[in-house]
DNA sequence: GGTAGGATGGGCT
DNA sequence: GCCCATCCTACCC
């Protein structure tokens, strides 16, 4: 890990396109809360439709509601009584859409990430999973429907975007759809999460 | 190095 | 009542 310095905040348009596309493009990106910020290397996409892995294939609720709507906003959901997982919405208003953010490498704010996740030894376990890196950024559904283009939980680009090269495998941890290839990690980056591939 | 089992509660059938 | 887009601890090589 080295200094990096921001760029841009990632315009609504980058949301607006086909999911898996966006899953890609988003690895190398930064996501930024408050005084804490990680880069992405590790997605999942989740396109709804006929993917009965995603949460929007059974249309639109209470829960599902920002799924469906327009893109670039944040979908964080609860799971398994204890954890909270962040999405970004992608595609046009009406069109479900988006892309679980499941690992970043801490590139920010690293000693307050510490202090949120206790139960990390080492760096290299402090935002490596869906669950931990909303601890460690301190997201919750309070963040449910945050515009990311604005405000503070956004998106960035890196300064220097570095050049890498993506591993594509299935999604992990869901059991319909289970062989689909729509996750993608920037290979051999240490912060990806530790599930086997 | 590895893995089995439990924690814990919302969403939906 | 069952199913989760998970993580941590204890325990075993």
């Amino acid at each position: 890990m080295s200094v990096v310095r921001f760029g841009p905040i990632l315009k609504r348009s980058f949301y607006d396109r086909e999911t898996s596309e966006v899953a890609r493009e988003l690895l190398g990106k930064v996501v930024v809360h408050g005084p804490t910020a990680g880069m992405i290397v590790e997605t999942e996409a989740y396109p709804g439709g006929d993917d009965l892995a995603s949460h929007s294939a059974r249309g639109l609720t209470e829960r599902t509601r920002v799924i469906f709507g327009p893109p670039g906003h944040a979908y964080v959901y609860f799971i398994y009584g204890m954890y909270e997982c962040l999405n970004v919405v992608v595609g046009a208003a009406g069109t479900p859409g988006c892309v679980l953010v499941r690992a970043l490498e801490p590139v920010w704010g690293i000693e307050t990430m510490r202090r949120r996740r206790p139960a990390a030894r080492r760096l290299q376990d402090l935002t490596a999973g869906p669950g931990k890196l909303t601890l460690a950024l301190g997201i919750t559904r309070a963040q449910y429907g945050a515009d990311l283009t604005r405000g503070s939980l956004v998106l960035r680009e890196l300064a220097e975007p570095r050049a890498i090269e993506v591993d594509v495998t299935p999604r992990i941890g869901i059991s319909q759809c289970a062989e689909r290839p729509l996750r993608f990690a920037i290979r051999g980056n240490r912060f990806v999460s530790p599930a086997k591939f």
